[in-house]
RNA sequence: GCGGUGUUGGUGAAGUGGUUAACACAUCAGGUUUUCAUCCUGACAUUCAUGGGUUCGAAUCCCAUACGCCGUACCA
């Protein structure tokens, strides 16, 4: 009995070698430097910060390049999986515009490009044929380890401080006899398949990370499972071999929790001769802690999942923005001399990336959305608004529904300038902001009028009504004269700047005349421009607001 | 423990032997404005983790140390 028999025995279905399959999925067709790239999750049912970052970059490089971008599943580990899972990060990628230009979606029978399946779960015979090839090589081999033997194993090798995992002396069955490894197969026992290394770890090899620059690892000479025992589906780092291999992937984008990974990567391409694809390895995402610094986490961080800014009502331009920025350091800089340029113009580099993990900056993302917040038109902000409170704030969806034109008239509040206002950071905050315009939301008011007593600000607003002083046609200097008027007449400053020379003569300034009706009408001290806002009330909103204090 | 990798202000960072150590965010101060936001002006690392060297000259080159982070699963 031979190798062959024993491969057999474990794959007797499997008929289709490797060259097959290298038939099956020929280099592809593109033009030269094309890169193809990948976004490979699992189907966890959420999106990290951390898994996004390199599908923006994945979806960069391909496109700048003329190359493909493709989502693959990775759903070898079926006790994680989420139902749905996949559908969302479609979703989510939709809604970034990064979609896939290969993909297999189940949910909606919907399959493009030629090198699938696109879904690990259903490439389940391809693997086997890779693995099945290895068996019959010899570099690859039957292990019945127990997990109870290897915990032991493992925490001998911890006690002992030497190097935890199944190598050299530990691995008890790599040399076992055809004979014996087919007897116990055919008695049912249980087994997984490892990779018989031939690396040596006191021997180090280098290699080039695109982003990282070159690197020194020892060999693998661990004995890594490539097929599990349990499913009989490839471990990560074997379906990352068959996968990116045959779908002729260029450049493998991933985290930087991934590098310690190489040395098992170089070997498992190596067994095969198969040309490694060039790596970026990007940079972990951190967050600061009190006083410790750490992986930016889904469990403890909101920020770290995609939802987040979803939920929150960030613009898609904003958080790519922020994104890029941490990635790319000279992003900012060509951002500045591109401004209207689409993203995927900027040429990405992956040497100007940082090596070091980067703190991700909620402040300089609500920087970068304020502003470009304020160069949409009304419009554009007001169907945003619409959009994102159709999800996430069905009452005052149903408000701006009603009330488009005078909704758009509060967002154009200084916005039609060559440096218009900067109030809202996402679109959540709106409502926050502009509450105070809309009747449905002012009732059971609580006015605070800080230093200003009661008699005197219904005199201000008595006097106000009693003139007639608000008139819809007016300019805004003509209704400030009006106002200016008022307030010399109520013995007050007219000019900051008198007050300031000599306090004593008045009973204040204009300043606390402009307040008082101010939080008269909306309850706060501090509001865009006066005019603007009572001119948008309109006539009988201002009386009515007034006339409800004066009573 | 072992392996890997990193360390320039509160944050993202530029910088590769000679710079006042860019730029942006944040913060603070002043000014403009009817408040706010905007806007304008200014401040904000004598110092590049620490200690040694090399050099006329170092954040930049070399060595050591410290610390951070990642990995060390039949998870990806």
């Amino acid at each position: 009995m031979n190798r062959e028999d024993l491969a057999n025995l474990i794959f007797p279905s499997i008929t289709k070698t490797i060259e097959d399959y290298e038939k099956e999925y020929p280099p592809r067709n593109l033009p030269e430097n094309a890169k193809v790239t990948r976004f490979a999750p699992s189907p966890t049912g959420f999106m990290h910060i951390g898994h996004f970052m390199p599908a923006l970059i994945d979806y960069v490089l391909a496109h700048q390049s003329k190359g493909v971008f493709y989502l693959r599943n990775e759903d070898t580990d079926q006790t994680r999986e989420v139902e749905g899972a996949v559908e969302y990060i479609r979703t989510v990628l939709a809604t970034y515009g990064l979609n896939p230009d290969e993909y297999e979606y189940k949910d909606l029978k919907e399959t493009k490009g030629e090198y699938g399946p696109y879904i690990q779960s259903e490439r389940k015979e391809i693997y086997h044929a890779f693995i099945k090839h290895l068996i019959i090589e010899g570099k690859a081999y039957p292990c019945f380890l127990t997990q109870e033997e290897m915990d032991a194993i493992r925490e001998a090798q911890s006690k002992d401080k030497r190097r935890i995992g199944i190598y050299g002396r530990y691995a008890k069955y790599r040399d076992l006899p055809v004979e014996e490894a087919i007897k116990r197969i055919e008695s049912g026992e249980k087994f997984t398949i490892r990779l018989k290394s031939t690396g040596d770890f006191n021997h180090k090899f280098k290699f080039n990370d695109l982003a990282f620059g070159e690197l020194e690892f020892p060999e693998n000479d661990i004995d890594i499972p490539i097929m599990k025992s349990s499913n009989g589906l490839p471990t990560y780092h074997f379906a990352h071999l068959v996968d990116d291999h045959l779908m002729r992937t260029t450049h493998v984008v991933r985290g930087q929790e991934w590098i310690s990974s190489i040395p098992v990567h170089y070997e498992l391409f190596k067994a095969f001769d198969f040309k490694m694809p060039k790596y970026i390895h990007i940079p972990l995402i951190l967050k600061k802690d009190g006083e410790k610094i750490r992986k930016i986490s889904k469990r403890y961080d909101p920020e770290a999942k995609m939802s987040f800014y979803e939920e929150k009502g960030y613009p898609t331009y904003a958080v790519i923005e922020a994104i890029m920025t941490i990635a790319n350091s000279n992003y900012e800089t060509w951002r500045e001399g591109h401004p209207d340029a689409p993203f995927t113009d900027f040429e990405f580099s992956p040497k100007k990336m940082s090596a070091s993990g980067a703190l991700f900056d909620l402040d300089k993302l609500d920087n970068i959305s304020k502003n470009y917040l304020s160069h949409l038109t009304k419009e554009q902000i007001y169907k945003e608004v619409l959009n994102w409170s159709s999800k996430y704030d069905l009452e005052f969806n149903e408000i701006l529904k009603k009330y488009p034109d005078y909704s758009m008239a509060i967002y154009n509040i200084e916005r039609e300038q060559k440096k218009p206002r900067k109030d809202y950071s996402y679109y959540s905050e709106i409502k926050d902001k502009t509450w105070y315009m809309y009747d449905e939301y002012f009732y059971d008011i609580n006015y605070d009028f800080k230093e200003y007593n009661l008699e005197e600000v219904k005199k201000v607003l008595k006097t106000y009504l009693d003139n007639d002083y608000f008139n819809e046609s007016d300019t805004q200097e003509e209704w400030f004269n009006k106002i200016k008027e008022m307030t010399t007449n109520l013995g007050y400053a007219s000019e900051v700047k008198m007050y300031k020379e000599d306090p004593t003569k008045y009973k204040g300034s204009i300043i606390d005349i402009t307040n008082i009706m101010r939080i008269s009408l909306t309850t706060l001290d501090n509001t865009p421009n006066l005019y603007n806002i009572m001119l948008i009330l309109g006539k009988d909103r201002i009386t009515e607001r007034f006339n409800r204090i004066l009573n």
